[in-house]
RNA sequence: GCGGACGUGGUGGAACUGGUAGACACGCAGGAUUUAGGUUCCUGUGCCCUAGGUGUGCGGGUUCGAGUCCCGCCGUCCGCACCA
């Protein structure tokens, strides 16, 4: 006999003859469908704007503060939503329609992030076009989003795949493209440093007032075009670059730092990583590395994010100083003479008694020299393998190959197991005049720095461990006291404290602490030309190009001497070709000698083009770029585009830029003294997951179209706030695969024993972790909307607990959202009858006190992101009004338009049961009377000693000295203070203690 | 290794500037409705025991009073990782 399907048992329960208006999900469905069909005919979310295409400048003008709120941008996925995705979007909803009924000018829109190699991977599996499975995904998507009932301004959605936007995304790269940055160049601000058109720089070459820095000094007047354009790429914020890139074989393109993980495999896919010299395309991020690192301060964001991004740009304070080198010839090594290293211990340069370059430094070569090893060699210092340690050339060859095999985790994992060889040559010590021997070792890396230390064994510990293996000199230049300069070193002394043994003929800094040191030093080293205080980054340039078909292609061509020149703004957008074959070619994940190919390159009536740019030289070939834009491009401005997405003439009215995101007359809370509002949408929810590649990108995006005059606020996201993950149960059998979560059933253990579970007869084992296909524990909102609707959904994912935590999935506790629904549903609505139950009665002095708290409570609670304790404060009003035979009208009123933002459908539906038809959406918020909040009895704690022994109730407005007496004419209190009183402490009303002698 | 965050019932979590620890919810127990299961509703529920005691990871400190502030441990999570 066939089981009742699930369905056929809702019936049996839901549609039960007794109480046919129960709100069930069946119910809620009806409700949820049809309010959201309503709201989409009426657009009850569209915001106006003041400019542009569609601007309704008096509608502006009719509403309050306009407030911009933003959710992460999408990427369509195949697999569709789970429960977790929603959580961010539900809770910029509650916020959004809270503030629409406090009469802002809210919005709040979705677009989709809908390039990017997920679809292009799946694309290329079942054999279908990208665009179509993109497309796929994107109504299934839309179809899950709007069943939740999120309030968005749907005119203003959009894909980063639409012609009309990447015509944009193209001409703000071509933008940047154009751009230089002028360190000197002052800002309104006061800063110095932004970014300035290229052809104002043409202007100074072409002026004389900058001469261009050719090797045979000849003025910008004798170069050629192609000269020219050499010399404008070297300035310009987007640039080619033959640089070592970060290859990636099994995806088939090269990656950014951002996008490889700590073990050297590509964030996507985890597939090895190789470091290969590629010419990419890179955009000059690092001349923003200071503003983006100072421009926190003014941010309202985590301080976590703030120190990642902090910790990714990596600014340290220091100097530079050269080493000289005699080579044997009797020249000097290198263009500057010698070793040029960054250290951020300059007032230890006295203690440096060895150098340590990098394997791929590419002074190696010249530091070898010919023949035996000089003397002075230490045994250990030829190398680890005895067959090649017969001269510098060989050892330094064997350990420089040694190195180039080994990986970035082979590196790593070998940890602090030093190991190096030296170069055959002696550098001298600018201070102290003494040869010091240079070598070649792992442990400093060529991506940071100049690729080469001054190592001081006394006063760093990664020194002091080569030196000691190495049997070099370690000498102590800072002591704990300024007369402690004879104290033996058994470790690295690396805490604050004075220069000692730092002096020679003409300068000494012993005595000095360390930051005088390095002030005096600098200033020193600077006089003499050896060196200067600078500033050393972390970050690097970021890499932009991509060797994949489907992305943004890059608005850009070649002509036949390899000048990349602008595809001319008319000509936008350069539409991304329809290709026979759009798979890009992968190789094996292990195969580092392979190259990228990109697809589009596959493609010669695309590539090779004829064009008249209109510079006088008529009509020439041009090889378009085949590289792609990576998917960060279309996500870099997104947020603008919802401001004015119908605006052909450009990618935003200023107007509406300034009207949205411009600053605020206040700095942002929290903000440090001194700090001014940067501007920027006003809340952006989103994981951490982004905090160093998309929150990165986009403000350095932001600032060069500050810099270019195309916005005028200086940072994209005033305020971020950083959300928790829902996580759920997996389940393994014995044999550690994983079985259908939703199928477990729980066994409670005996007697605080921890629960057993099984899942068909066999035990399993619980999991904690991400939900996903993979853990076999994802739930869809889909199966929530059908067994119990989406305000539930809704109001269950905001109660859990504070939204900034993560916090596991337990389906079993949704129905008690269900209850709080179904209950306050029930104080407007009689269930057997349908009849309206609430009436004009005047709630009574408790009830309207707990009311207008609530109202406090509430509006306190939404506006600082705490749904959870609001929706609490919800549910105990609505259980005082339960208790009531007839719910007062004024309370279930309030009720209804407070739990409008987290529950939608059903305040609508309640709010027109309740006889009013102007909808909810722009209801006013209610407010609430301090002067309704009035206290008939107190419970007053009596302490004794600290400890709660008693309470007595007492009015509120009771006097210090009463509530005294009071407290001390209690009997446990006289029994307690037989001996004497030595204290009493009142707090009126609420609080006594009393210290007995 | 360095840096940061956090430890509260069986569970998720409340507790504003130090002032009734455990709001709200799940679960659990008992009861009502129901032919029954489910649903719904009501009551109870930190722990130990009878009164009473005890309790916010552990140990100490400041205070009339500490989940909250300070010091030292232990544990969990996150980030960075030879960054010169």
């Amino acid at each position: 006999m066939p089981r009742p399907s699930s369905d056929e048992r809702e019936d049996m329960s839901e549609q039960s003859n007794e109480t046919p208006f129960r709100y069930t999900a069946r119910m809620a469905q009806d409700i949820e469908l049809a309010w959201q069909d309503r709201w989409e005919e009426s657009g009850t979310f569209n915001a106006p704007n003041p400019a542009g295409p569609w601007a309704e400048p008096e509608r502006v003008a009719s509403l309050g503060e306009k407030l911009v709120v933003l959710d992460m941008f999408p990427y369509p996925s195949g697999v569709g939503l789970h429960v977790g995705h929603p959580l961010g979007y539900i809770a910029t909803d509650v916020y959004s329609r809270f503030h629409r009924m406090l009469g802002k000018n809210v919005l709040h829109a979705l677009g989709y992030d809908a390039f990017g190699l997920p679809a292009e991977q799946y694309a290329v599996q079942t054999g279908q076009h990208p665009r179509k499975t993109t497309e796929e995904n994107m109504t299934n998507m839309k179809r899950q989003l709007r069943r939740l009932g999120l309030g968005f301004d749907n005119r203003r959605t959009f894909a980063t795949i639409d012609d009309e936007y990447y015509r944009w995304t193209q001409w703000i790269f071509l933008k940047i493209w154009d751009a230089w940055y002028d360190a000197d160049a002052v800002r309104p601000d006061g800063g110095r440093g932004r970014a300035r058109p290229i052809s104002e720089l043409v202007e100074e070459f072409e002026s004389g007032r900058r001469a261009p820095l050719t090797e045979d000094g000849r003025g910008w007047a004798d170069l050629t075009a192609t000269e020219r354009a050499r010399v404008l790429a070297g300035f310009r914020l987007v640039y080619q670059s033959e640089a070592p890139v970060n290859w990636c074989p099994g995806l088939g393109t090269v990656l950014s730092n951002e996008e490889v993980t700590n073990e050297g495999r590509s964030e996507r896919g985890n597939f090895p990583v190789f470091k290969r010299n590629l010419s990419q395309w890179m955009m000059r991020i690092t001349a923003y590395a200071d503003r983006l690192a100072d421009d926190l301060d003014g941010v309202d964001w985590p301080e976590n994010v703030k120190r990642l991004q902090r910790n990714w740009i990596g600014r340290s304070q220091g100097a530079r100083v050269t080493f000289p080198v005699p080579l044997a010839s009797g020249e000097l090594a290198g263009q500057k003479g010698g070793i040029e290293v960054f250290t951020t211990r300059p007032d230890t340069v006295f203690g440096a008694t060895f150098m340590v370059i990098a394997p791929e430094h590419p002074l190696v070569d010249s530091l070898v020299p010919e023949g035996g090893w000089p003397e002075g060699t230490h045994a250990d210092w030829t190398g680890a393998d005895a067959a090649a340690s017969a001269t510098p050339k060989e050892a330094v060859a064997a350990y420089r190959l040694a190195a180039s095999r080994k990986s970035d985790v082979e590196r790593q994992t070998e940890g602090k197991d030093k190991s190096g060889v030296f170069t055959g040559s002696f550098a001298t010590n600018p201070l102290t005049g003494e040869a010091i021997p240079v070598f070649v070792a792992d442990y400093v890396l060529m991506g940071y720095g100049t690729g080469a230390i001054m190592a001081v064994p006394g006063h760093d510990e990664r020194d002091f461990e080569y030196a000691t293996k190495f049997s070099i000199p370690i000498v102590r230049v800072v002591a704990a006291r300024p007369d402690g300069g004879d104290e033996p070193l058994t470790e690295p002394f690396v805490a604050d404290g004075f220069a000692v043994n730092s002096a020679n003929a003409t300068v000494s800094l012993d005595g000095l602490a360390v930051e005088d040191a390095k002030e005096r030093i600098i200033a020193y080293l600077e006089d003499g030309g050896d060196g200067r205080g600078t500033i050393n980054y972390r970050l690097r340039d970021w890499l932009f190009s991509r060797q994949r078909y489907w992305g943004e292609p890059f608005p850009v061509m070649f002509d036949d001497d390899g000048v990349a020149y602008a595809v001319p703004d008319d000509q936008l957008p350069l539409t991304l070709p329809d290709v026979p074959d759009y798979s890009p070619k992968t190789f094996d994940p292990d195969d580092a000698t392979s190259s990228p190919e990109p697809p589009l390159s596959r493609v010669p009536e695309w590539v090779n083009v004829e064009v008249d740019l209109g510079d006088g030289r008529g009509v020439r070939h041009f090889r378009r770029e085949t590289n792609t834009m990576p998917n960060w491009a279309g996500s870099c401005w997104y947020y603008l585009r919802y401001l004015d997405p119908a605006n052909h003439e450009t990618f935003v009215d200023p107007a509406n830029e300034s009207y949205w995101l411009g600053r605020h007359a206040e700095p942002v809370a929290g903000a440090p003294a001194g700090t001014v509002d940067p501007g920027g949408v006003d809340l952006y929810i989103g994981g951490v997951e982004h905090a160093v590649l998309h929150l990165l990108y986009a403000r350095f995006w932001h600032k060069v179209l500050f810099d270019l005059g195309h916005v005028s606020s200086e940072e994209p996201f005033r305020k971020y706030f950083s959300q928790g993950y829902i996580q759920a149960y997996a389940y393994t059998d014995s044999r550690g695969q994983y079985v259908e979560a939703s199928e477990v059933e729980e066994h409670p253990g005996a007697h605080g024993e921890e629960p057993t579970f099984t899942w068909q007869g066999q035990q399993v084992f619980r999991e904690y972790g991400k939900i996903g296909k993979s853990l076999k524990n994802s739930v869809s909102p889909d199966e929530m909307y059908d067994a119990f609707g989406a305000d539930t959904f809704r109001v269950y994912e905001m109660s859990m607990g504070p939204l900034e935590l993560s916090k596991p999935w337990d389906i079993r506790a949704v129905v008690g959202s269900q209850r709080f629904l179904q209950r306050l549903w029930r104080n407007v609505v009689d269930e057997e009858t349908g009849a309206l139950r609430v009436a004009d009665v005047a709630p009574d002095q408790a009830l309207t006190t707990q009311l207008h708290q609530t109202i406090a409570g509430v509006r306190d609670d939404f506006e600082g992101l705490r749904f959870n304790t609001a929706i609490a404060k919800l549910i105990e009003l609505n259980n005082s009004v339960t208790k009531l035979e007839v719910p007062p009208r004024e309370v279930v009123e309030a009720m209804v338009l407070m739990v409008a933002p987290v529950a939608p459908h059903i305040a609508e539906e309640m709010w027109s049961r309740l006889g009013h038809d102007d909808g909810v959406a722009h209801a006013a918020f209610p407010v609430s009377d301090p002067a309704k909040i009035v206290m008939g009895q107190v419970t007053c704690v009596i302490q004794i000693k600290g400890k709660v022994r008693d309470r007595v109730e007492v009015s509120p407005d009771i006097s210090e000295e009463d509530l005294r007496t009071l407290a001390l004419s209690r009997d446990k209190v006289r029994a307690a203070t037989e001996a004497g009183v030595r204290t009493v402490i009142v707090r009126a009303p609420k609080l006594v203690n009393v210290v007995p002698v």
